[in-house]
DNA sequence: ATAAACCTTGGAGTAAACACAAAGGTCAAG
DNA sequence: CTTGACCTTTGTGTTTACTCCAAGGTTTAT
């Protein structure tokens, strides 16, 4: 059994979190002492290794909180539940990537058009672009 | 001169929100009427625009006030202050690009290993990798 | 006996960008 | 003169994942 700053500890991680996630119910110590301390058993120590991972592959709490009630009940879920939860986590972090893709496109262009250099801001291509209804790079404007 | 209300169907957003940018210090009516209401400017419409378009390239509003900063005072700022800007925003994104694309690798690694079907989650390799220490895909244990 | 290092609960604070609700003043039309 | 559509301020709620603080109890070692 490990108290919870052992447990911290072996993780890497902060008590507090433990704390915050017990609070979230997805990880309850399996018992408390007489003490009131907490103690987490070896299957804790499984399952906070579980959420871990679920979090290293992008999953938010309350996502991973649904993935911990599908691993719990394994006999009375299917594949179907599983990958359903992978699948839509795949589609919101690919949307979010393309998203930030576009921002992307628009930045490089941005300061591709920009000369960077010490002089003033007042003919800069990017504020132009900015001040632009269509963000439209001007032409042979840069500090002509 | 525009109420509020005008210029926020203008640009099709809310009036909260323009009440929200002032309190950020974005964008202040230039006059406020004799019976309270807040009244804006051409000046005004142009600078909602360049917000606007601000935040369509990703910019946070605190990094939109560094922009306008500048803009306001573009004879005394320089091309580097802007591309500054622009250069750190891009890295930023870019790390975070990198960052949900590592996600979406491993979730299509994980999606692409379980069959999905109405199978016993018992067997879901999904499950298995996040319970295993290292994330890895368990070859040939899927409902054999 | 006391200090250091644990642990407890409860509650506050952080970032980001608003949305909304309450209570009330203003203005034009009918 | 009332209805409805505006507008005002103030304050609260939402989401996410913690992090820190205060005040106090417990354990271990010297
Ligand atoms: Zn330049
Ligand atoms: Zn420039
Ligand atoms: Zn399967
Ligand atoms: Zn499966």
């Amino acid at each position: 059994m490990f108290r919870i700053g052992e447990l911290a500890k072996k993780f890497s991680i902060n008590a507090d979190t433990l704390r915050f996630y017990e609070k979230q119910g997805l990880l309850c110590p399996s018992s408390v002492a007489a003490n009131g301390y907490r103690l987490y058993s070896e299957q804790e120590v499984k399952t906070l290794g579980f959420i871990l991972r679920a979090k290293e592959v992008g999953f938010s709490l309350t996502e991973i909180k649904s993935l911990l009630s599908i691993e719990v009940d394994k006999a009375n879920s299917e594949c179907s539940d599983v990958k359903a939860l992978v699948d839509d986590k795949l589609d919101q972090v690919t949307a979010k990537i393309q998203e930030l893709q576009r921002f992307q496109r628009s930045l490089k262009r941005l300061s591709n058009a920009c000369c960077g250099g010490h002089e003033s801001a007042e003919d800069c291509t990017i504020l132009q672009a900015l001040e632009s209804e269509t963000l439209d790079i001007v032409p042979e404007h840069h500090h002509e």
